[in-house]
DNA sequence: ATGTAC
């Protein structure tokens, strides 16, 4: 992307003028070698997102913004309930990914020669890749109940504890869910996948603290030094992705019959005002509960894995934040509370510390923004800040973001040198599929460090902790 | 991301 095509208005905020069709302008959170970085498609689709009826202040692109489906991974962009828009393309296919962190009693040590063993056992037991099935069968009436549940759901059956609900963005339960309006191939599609990991850039990590920034904060979330933690990344598997292909038919169809045009066929939406704006967001609600449902079956089986090996040992969820979704949140503009509906595409929730959503326990800390790495890569865990919601309605970046394509990484990297790099990184890999290595090697991403600092220094976020990797199960 | 194409 050029420069010169930004107005600075100060290292790491960058707006793009309103041109053409904005209804406002654009606004990057980067530095300016990742700006540079950045494909061209990215400005295109913030001005495309702009363009948008009834968007709010600006469409935003975070700085670990990459070209995705209509909207930039890495975008943010807030609508009037009035005027506004909800779009499918704009939550994307998988809908609810996210990142949850567990948080153990175990320190490197205590795994010392055993973190093979524990990559073996964590990976024979946890599902992953394409079309893989999980342990757990749902009928049709347990499947909605797990759509209108989510990990409240979850925790009923079994899995994992009450105390995790506190820790999960919604408390567990995306309220306003309508299991009736997700298709029956949607269903089909999930009624076998429950606890199961996925494929592409999901994971599940085993990490350990390596830097405290903010003693305090990490304090509050329970990080010292040297701790294990166990990252969990992965999203609504086929569900999520028939909601999203059945509904973006929809919303072509529908706006092929009322005369509507689209900036960008990608962009497909529905008033969220009209009935079928309102169907998607029952749909999708539903998808983000089968998210939450599934990071907690995966919590479960996890920690069955770790007593299995370290009898004694605790893992405790840290917190669980999603960051494909749009959601009614309530958000300052212009001095007054407004209810506006938040997309974020490859963006993180950001809450400072004192926000009511926060359960009592992180509310000092503000919540933790859980930002991914790629394999063999850190992670970040930074704290929410109070700046983030004058910034992007409280939002910040998701990971390191994609610096090539899935075909230039396949073309780039070959499988056997990622994996040959990771061991001898001290990152034990086991993946489902092996020439996907390719597609998810570290070079294929953003500088992790120039990302998190980049939203430090713009405050979305403030940096608490950095994690690495000891071990990586890949689908 | 994804029963990697209906």
């Amino acid at each position: 992307m050029r420069i010169s095509e930004l107005r600075r208005i100060d290292g790491w905020i960058w707006e793009v003028p309103r041109t053409g069709a904005m209804r406002v302008p654009g606004r990057i959170y980067a530095d300016k070698r990742l700006i540079e970085d950045m494909e061209d498609t990215v400005l295109a689709q913030v001005k495309n997102v702009a363009s948008l009826p009834g968007i709010v202040t600006a469409s935003f692109a975070m700085p670990d913004a990459h070209s995705g489906y209509g909207f930039p991974i890495g975008g943010v962009a807030a609508f009037d309930p009035d005027t506004g828009v909800v779009s499918a393309g704009g939550v994307g296919f998988d809908i609810a990914c996210g990142v949850r962190t567990l948080v153990s009693n175990l320190f490197a040590d205590d795994l010392a020669g055993r973190v093979p063993a524990l990559a073996d056992a964590l990976f024979s037991r946890i599902p992953a890749g394409v079309g893989s099935t999980g342990a757990v069968r749902l009928t049709a009436g347990e499947l909605d109940a797990m759509l209108a549940g989510g990990a409240v759901w979850a925790v009923s059956r079994g899995f994992g504890e009450k105390a995790d609900l506190d820790r999960i963005e919604e408390r567990g339960r995306m309220d306003g869910a309508r299991p009736e309006m997700v298709s029956e191939a949607a269903k089909a599609r999930q009624k076998d996948q429950m606890g199961t990991l996925g494929a592409g850039n999901h994971y599940l990590e085993v990490q350990v603290v390596e830097e405290i920034f903010n003693d305090a904060a990490a304090g509050l979330y329970g990080l010292h030094p040297g701790q294990v933690a166990v990252a969990i990344h992965c999203g609504s598997r086929g569900l999520g992705h028939q909601i999203g292909t059945d509904y973006l038919k929809r919303m072509h169809d529908h706006a092929a019959k009322t005369g509507v045009s689209f900036p960008d066929r990608e962009l497909a939406h529905a008033p969220i005002a009209s009935d079928l704006g309102q169907r998607y967001l029952g749909a999708m609600r539903s998808g983000i509960n089968a998210a939450l449902a599934n990071r907690q079956i995966l919590t479960h089986m996890v920690r069955e894995v770790f007593a299995e090996m370290f009898p004694g040992s605790r893992l405790a969820l840290l917190y669980d934040v999603s960051h494909n979704t749009c959601k009614a949140e309530t958000h300052m503009v212009d001095g007054v509370p407004r209810l506006l509906f938040v997309h974020r595409k490859g963006a993180t929730r950001s809450l400072g510390p004192g926000h009511p959503d926060l359960p009592p326990g992180l509310a000092a800390a503000g919540q933790p923004v859980l930002v991914g790495g790629s394999m063999g890569t850190a992670s970040f865990i930074l704290s929410g800040t109070a700046a983030a919601e004058t910034r992007a309605f409280a939002s910040a970046c998701h990971g390191a973001g994609r610096a090539m394509s899935r075909k230039q990484a396949a073309r780039h990297f070959k499988p056997r040198t990622v994996l040959e790099d990771l061991e001898h990184m001290g990152v034990a890999v086991r993946a489902h599929d092996f020439r996907g290595l390719s597609e998810e090697a570290p070079g294929a991403y953003k500088n992790i460090e120039a990302v998190a600092d980049a939203a430090c220094r713009a405050e979305l976020a403030a940096k608490t902790a950095r994690v690495r990797p000891l071990a990586c199960i890949k689908g």
